[in-house]
Order: C-alpha cells, then sequence, then structure tokens
RNA sequence: UGGGCGGUCGCCAAGUGGUAAGGCCCCGGAUUUUGGAUCCGGUAUACGAAGGUUCGAAUCCUUCCCGCCCAGCCA
C-alpha cells in the first residue's frame, strides 16, 4: 500500500477504511464472494434500540451500501419469554428512520426453527451433540471454573439412537421444562469455557411471538445464529467484542453440519456514551421503574427518545460515522455527539426568538399603542438559506432574565443600569431604571428608552453596541412549555461505580420544565419540527405539543462561550492544558521475575549457562535459546558454520521467531547452515541489514542459499560515496519542503532521508555512509 | 491463577521498519446584529513500562504492568 493519503474528487483526504472494511474489501478484491458481501442486523426483540445499536447498524446497512452487497434485518427471536412484537415494531421503525432499507431481507431466526432443527439432528447422527439430562443446577456446578476444567456429563455417552429418540421426544412436548436439554459434544476440558459442551436447545413450554405454540423447544443463539448466517449467505457477520468467546463455536458448528455457506464472525468494540447507561436491562429498568417517561423519553439513548428529542437521522450517523469501527473499549464523550447534532441544525435549522425566563421590559418612550411588524430572516447571512417572517414590536416586551444584570461583570455586553443592548432584528434600548419588588428585591421590570434611529436594517445609525439580545413582544407572544434536558445521570460512568446502585446517581435536574414565551410564528408548528431560539438552543416541537398548548424540547444548547468564560471564573489567566502527569513506573527493575527463576530441565540450564558464560549472550537471550530444544539446536548448528554466536542468536531471537509464530521450525525450508550463511554475508559487509530482511524472506519461502538470492536480486551492498552521492542528490532535489524544514531544525527528517535513499536502492545502500553523506549534504 | 481481546493527546481514532493522520474538546486570533456559525493558527520529541535488535522502532524480539470479556437452559 502506497504511503500517500487517498483523495477524493475535491482534493480532500479520504479517512482510511476501519480494519472491518478492510476485511470485506480485501475479500472481494480476492474474488472470495462473487455473490458479494452480505451483512446482517440481528436485535433480539427484547427491547428498544439504542445509539449503541445506530453504530451497529451504520456498520453493517453502511458496509452492503458501500460494496454494493447487501444486509439483512434479522429478529434473533429465540428466546420467546422475553420478547415481543411491540419491539419488532419498533425496531424496524427506528432502522428505517435512521435511513436504512433492509429491503427483502427481513428474517427471523424463528423463520428458521425447522432447518436448525435438521441441523441438530445432523449434529446428534454425526455424534457432535447429546441429550442431558442433568438439572440446571447440575450443569452449572459440572461446568468447572475459569481456572478449572469441567466433569463430562454421565449422559455425555448416551448413543445416537438414544439421542435422536429423547431429542425427538422434547420435540414433540412430552416433557417438561427443564427435563432435558440437547449439548454440542466438545471438550469439558477446554480453556474455553463457550467449549465446555454448551448447550444448544432447551425445553420452553412457551408461547412464541412469531411461531406460537408450534415449538417447545427452542435454540440457544451459539447454535442459531451461526446456522441462520449461513442459511442466509452473510459473508461477514459483525459482532460486538464479547463474542469474540463464541467465535470458537461459530466456526465450530460450521464445520460440523452441512452449511450451505460459510460465514466469518468479525467482533468490533460496543459503543459507550459518557453520562448516560447502554445496557439494555439498566434501560428496561429505567422504563419500568419510570425513573424516565418511556422507552421515548427524551433523556434516554435510545433511538425513540434521541428522535423525540429532535435529532435527526443525519446527526447520528455522522456522529456514527466519526466515532470509527476499532477494537478497544471507549466511552465517547456526550460533547461528540452535541458537536454532530449541532452541525446538522445550524444548516437546517429555522432562527426563532424564545425567551426561557421572561423577564418584562416597557419602552418608555415608544408610543403606546403602536406596533411595528419587523421582517425578520429566518437564517443568518452564513446559512446559504432563504426565507423570513415578520415579528411584531411594541411598547411592553420581555426579554431573558440572563440578559440583564444589576452588577454585571468585566466583560459581560448585556443590558446593566445605563447599558445599552441591540434587541435582535429590532432597536438599540437603554436601561433607564429597574423596578424591584419592595419586599423580595427581585427584579420585576426594567423601564427602558428606545433609540429610533437604530431599527435594524435602517442604516439610519451607526452605533454599536456589544450585545445583542432576543426578545418577545408581551401582547404577541404566546406561551409555551419548554422542556429544557440535561444529562440522565451526573457522573460519566453511572455503571462503572460497584460502590453505588446506577438509581442513586440520576441527574435530579436531568430535566427542568419551564413555561417560556415564543414568537406568535410558532402558533402553527407541528410535532418534530426544529427551531433555534436564537442564542438559546435547537428546541423541537414535542409529540405533546397542540395549537392550544405548545411544547418545545431542548434538543441541545448552543455553545455558549461567555458562559464557558464565567465558569472558568472571571480574571483568571486563560488555563493551559494540563500536562497527564508522569506516571510512575509502576514495575521497579529489581522487583521483576528475574528469567533464571524460569524453570528448566538440567540439560537446559547447563546449555543456558554455556550460551552465557563462553558464547557471551545476554541472560535473556540465553535463556530464550536454551529453553526451547529445536531453537537450541539450530542456533548451534548455525554457529558451527558461522562462528559469531551473539549475531546469529540475534537473527534467531528477533527475526527468525517474529516469522515462526507458533508454526515449528521444520516446517520452514530454512536451513540453520543457511541462516548461518546470511549473517556471514552481513558480518563480511557484502550486505546490508537491511537487504538482509529482504533476503532472510525469500530464504523463508524458497529455502535456497543466501547467496544465491544475493547474486538473483541483486542486492550486494553499495558502500560507495560515488555511487551513492547521485541518489543522494536526487532524493535531496525531490524534496525541497523537507529539506527546508530539515534546516530549519527539523531534525529527525534525517530519518525520512535515509529512508528515501534505503528504498532507492532497494536496501542495498550501506546506511551508515547515506547517513554520512545526507549529513553532509544537509548541514 | 485458564483462555480470549485490548492499551497511540482530555475523549474517539489512523498508523504494520523511514516526517506521529483526522475528528471532538481545549487555547489564541479574524469576522459577526446569535457571546452561535464561519475562517486562520496552536496543542503528543512520542505511542502502557523497561530492556533488546536495527543506521533508523508506535511498528520486530523479551519481560513486566494495566483494562475488558468468558463459569445463563440470555443474546
Amino acid at each position: 500500500m502506497s504511503k500517500t493519503p487517498k483523495t477524493d474528487g475535491a482534493g480532500r483526504r479520504e479517512p482510511p477504511l476501519d480494519f472491518i472494511r478492510t476485511i470485506v474489501r480485501d475479500d472481494l478484491a480476492g474474488g472470495k464472494h462473487p455473490g458479494g458481501v452480505v451483512t446482517r442486523f440481528p436485535p433480539e426483540p427484547n427491547g428498544f434500540l439504542h445509539i449503541g445499536h445506530a453504530k451497529s447498524i451504520c456498520l453493517n446497512f453502511g458496509v452492503a451500501l458501500e460494496f454494493g452487497g447487501r444486509c439483512n434485518l434479522r429478529f434473533d427471536d429465540t428466546d420467546p419469554a422475553k420478547e415481543d412484537t411491540l419491539f419488532v415494531e419498533a425496531i424496524q421503525d427506528n432502522i428505517r428512520w435512521l435511513g436504512f432499507d433492509w429491503g427483502e431481507g427481513l428474517y427471523n431466526a424463528s423463520d428458521y426453527f425447522e432447518e436448525l432443527y435438521r441441523f441438530a439432528v445432523q449434529l446428534i447422527e454425526r455424534g457432535g451433540a447429546y441429550v442431558c439430562s442433568l438439572s440446571e443446577a447440575e450443569i452449572r456446578e459440572t461446568r468447572g471454573t475459569v481456572t478449572e476444567s469441567g466433569r463430562e456429563s454421565p449422559y455425555r455417552g448416551r448413543g445416537v439412537a438414544e439421542n435422536l429418540d429423547l431429542f425427538t421426544r422434547m420435540r414433540n412436548g412430552e416433557f417438561p421444562d427443564g427435563a432435558h436439554v440437547l449439548r454440542a459434544r466438545i471438550d469439558m476440558a477446554s480453556p474455553n469455557m463457550k467449549m465446555r459442551d454448551p448447550v444448544i436447545y432447551r425445553i420452553r413450554h412457551v408461547a412464541h411471538h412469531h411461531t406460537g405454540d408450534a415449538w417447545p423447544i427452542y435454540p440457544m443463539y451459539d447454535f442459531a445464529h451461526p446456522l441462520s448466517d449461513a442459511l442466509e449467505g452473510v459473508t461477514h457477520s459483525l459482532c460486538t467484542l464479547e463474542f469474540e468467546n463464541n467465535r470458537e463455536f461459530y466456526d465450530w458448528i460450521l464445520e460440523q453440519v452441512d452449511v450451505p455457506s460459510t460465514p466469518r464472525q468479525i467482533e468490533f468494540a460496543r459503543l459507550n456514551l459518557d453520562y448516560t447507561v447502554m445496557s439494555k436491562r439498566l434501560l428496561l429498568e429505567l422504563v419500568e421503574e419510570e425513573h424516565v417517561a418511556g422507552w421515548d423519553d427524551p433523556r434516554m439513548p435510545t433511538l425513540a427518545g434521541l428522535r423525540r428529542r429532535g435529532y435527526t437521522p443525519e446527526a447520528i450517523r455522522n456522529f456514527c460515522h466519526s466515532v470509527g469501527i476499532a477494537k478497544s473499549d471507549n466511552t465517547v464523550e456526550m460533547g461528540q455527539l452535541e458537536y454532530f447534532i449541532r452541525d446538522d441544525l445550524n444548516r437546517k435549522a429555522p432562527r426563532v426568538l424564545g425567551v426561557e425566563r421572561p423577564l418584562k421590559v416597557v419602552l418608555t418612550n415608544y408610543p403606546e399603542d403602536s406596533v411595528e411588524e419587523l421582517e425578520a430572516p429566518y437564517y443568518p447571512h452564513d446559512v446559504p438559506k432563504e426565507g423570513s417572517r415578520t415579528v411584531p414590536f411594541s411598547r411592553e416586551i420581555y426579554i431573558e432574565r440572563d440578559d440583564f444584570l444589576e452588577e454585571p461583570p468585566k466583560g459581560y455586553h448585556r443590558l446593566a443600569p445605563g447599558r445599552e443592548a441591540r434587541l435582535r432584528h429590532a432597536y438599540v434600548i437603554r436601561c433607564d431604571e429597574v423596578v424591584k419588588d419592595a419586599a423580595t428585591g427581585e427584579v420585576k421590570e426594567l423601564r427602558c428608552s428606545y433609540d429610533p434611529r437604530t431599527r435594524s436594517g435602517s442604516g439610519t445609525s451607526d452605533k454599536k453596541v456589544q450585545g445583542t439580545i432576543h426578545w418577545v413582544s408581551a401582547a404577541h407572544a404566546l406561551e409555551a412549555e419548554l422542556r429544557l434536558y440535561d444529562r440522565l445521570f451526573s457522573v460519566p460512568d453511572p455503571h462503572g461505580n460497584p460502590e453505588r446502585d446506577y438509581r442513586e446517581l440520576l441527574n435530579s435536574k436531568s430535566l427542568e420544565t419551564v413555561k417560556g414565551l415564543v414568537e406568535p410564528s410558532l402558533a402553527t408548528v407541528r410535532p418534530g419540527e426544529r427551531f433555534q431560539f436564537e442564542r438559546l438552543g435547537y428546541f423541537c416541537a414535542d409529540t405533546d405539543s397542540t395549537a392550544d398548548a405548545l411544547v418545545f424540547n431542548r434538543i441541545v444548547t448552543l455553545r455558549d462561550s461567555w458562559l464557558k468564560l464565567v465558569q472558568r471564573g472571571d480574571g483568571d489567566a486563560p488555563r493551559r492544558r494540563r500536562r497527564p502527569q508522569v506516571a510512575p513506573n509502576s514495575t521497579a527493575p529489581a522487583e521483576r521475575k528475574s528469567p533464571e527463576h524460569a524453570e528448566l530441565t538440567p540439560a537446559q540450564r547447563g546449555r543456558m549457562e554455556h550460551y552465557g558464560d563462553r558464547l557471551g549472550l545476554a541472560t535473556g537471550d540465553a535463556l530464550l535459546l536454551a529453553s526451547d530444544d529445536d531453537l537450541a539446536e539450530f542456533f548451534e548448528e548455525a554457529i558451527r558454520v558461522h562462528d559469531n554466536p551473539k549475531a546469529v542468536a540475534n537473527w534467531v531471537i528477533n527475526e527468525l521467531r517474529a516469522h515462526l509464530k507458533d508454526t515449528p521450525l521444520d516446517s520452514l525450508p530454512l536451513t540453520a547452515t543457511a541462516l548461518a550463511e546470511l549473517v556471514a554475508l552481513i558480518d563480511g559487509q557484502t550486505i546490508s541489514g537491511n537487504a538482509a530482511k529482504h533476503v532472510f524472506a525469500e530464504m523463508l519461502k524458497k529455502g535456497e542459499s543466501p547467496a544465491g538470492i544475493v547474486d538473483q536480486l541483486g542486492l550486494r551492498q553499495v558502500a560507495d560515496a560515488t555511487q551513492l552521492e547521485p541518489v543522494v542528490d536526487a532524493v535531496i532535489a525531490a524534496n525541497p519542503d523537507n529539506v527546508a524544514l530539515y534546516r530549519q531544525g527539523k531534525t529527525n527528517l534525517l530519518g525520512f532521508f535515509v529512508g528515501q535513499v534505503m528504498k532507492s536502492t532497494h536496501g542495498k545502500a550501506n546506511p551508515r555512509l547515506v547517513n554520512e553523506l545526507l549529513r553532509a549534504r544537509l548541514d
């Protein structure tokens, strides 16, 4: 792969593919899936979808879309006790709303019950499964623990005929719940708990929302999922990290029975968001215990909640795209989600005027009965959209309480006694008088004067004021219920604290309902319509909203750099970002387990001493070689050919082992003699270490002698300055920008230049010489 | 203490031996009739740690540390 970033048509850099898309792309390029890529989104219909599911939906449908394949929606409905059609409808609705389409690909695992049953019979016939009559508790007790292996079930030895008979009778409903289960016969001693004869069918005399009373037995996820994938021709079965342990069984079952295709399971990290919870169980509890108003409560991270709150599908998709697909556990900040809804709505939402906490203002010099209709554009100049409405202006108006302060701090741009501010789309006013409640001292009203020359857009005054505030006309404003939402929990990780129940960590201020006032143009809004209430935030008319009783949800506030300034403390020097503390070295060298403590046979111990004392190898290296008999033999044979133990040991340890991984040494075409010859070539300056790696790679593949490969590939070292100089000059000439940077002091660019020279000589150049030459030219 | 995965900026995340991408956040500045938006600039001498190999290591080798997952007849 080339190092240069790919760009799209507009010259923007195309983001790199995530690891899953890379696999899909390579599989497709390799002709592995002539029928195209097939993915699936497999929700269990036992709850509502949340934003974590959105990540998976965007991945699965996105991959299908991008690579010209398809994505099925399959309900993983194998546990009738918890599932409900209510959820299947909500799930479909949510996915469509998010903007994805499964086309014809709507399936249920329960559609496959008959086929799944036949697979189970086949597995039994092949000896891969048995009916186990242990109780649930007994099965648990005999499964062992993560450190001890399990014990085999006494029923493990049942013959095929008996198993078949029992399984048939299970299917016929002859046994009560729990009497028997069907188990895969794998390995009770497997270090992977999932492989210790997992249960694959259980008896449940429960009606299924889809198949009714047709089945008294139901397959388990581990059995149904891979087989359903295979039946649908799924090529890439993408799931979350907690299923990594299940993959071994996934692959196992696909080998045991005759499946029409072989899907591959790939796991990625699920999405977590701070200040919320993302587990279905917890979400269900919040709903059932009525900590929230339902699955679509706008504080919930469910798609239904986000939708009702006013989030757009685009914002959620953009957010999912931005967090990427990887394998490390992560918790994304709420701020990142908020960024994407603001970003989307900034371009889409019309601006209107509304007041959350009204403060009355009387314009003392404005005529009593006069009303002006002021033209107010829906979008600011920087949003390329058209449209406007008129807003009525009159003698009595309401402004935001926060926009007046009797004793304004430094930097406050709004109204204060004697100060001026502009009313958005209207006039500049000055605060002349503050009317207070005699008893409480509370500010009841402001008496201000307006400057008639300053009407917006009139161009009759060049008066400049610092602040612009929003307002509504008292006589014309509409009352509206404003639901101001904040994060559901008061701590970033409510589920992560073992000391405290997450319920105690709910944010008591997650919903604040206020009676606000909005401009009259909003009289006819319909639920779902979104606006920016200028300077406050984005709002969405709630489903509860009617013409008589307007209700708006605050989707998200606007960014507020004034608030930020206030919060970090007025007058404070701007804070530099705090550098992370240097973590103390958690392991002092002395505490480390010394390599000598490892268990060695007497022969190995002797060998190790020999390597260390006589051959001069470092202790760790000596131990490593000595403790592996095959490697040691290989090493000793090599140093008989070329007597440089240290160099040979380095090659064996650092290079050979890197390629070896788990494959046995003798399966390679490489001989000890050949490796010794290679090291000799390096020691004799015939080839550079860099070129030696190319040679080594060839030796590993073909088993030829190093000298032959060197000649074939023409890899003899170039250590002659007159030959190298032109190359060096060419590299310097080709990279004027980097030369300039280097000369400005970015001297770590030397590595870049050396790399370029090495590359253009195919690794043949003597790197030390290249360094010298380069330095002479650049310095 | 078995096995399977992870660990690169405050939060995400590229990168697989040759210049530590990008986004969010943050910090400056320009602009602005939204303290919004936009624009421009800044922010990791360093990749969990320590050793080693190499001219050159986030990438290869060794040892260690930390986190997550697995003992449902849930998915």
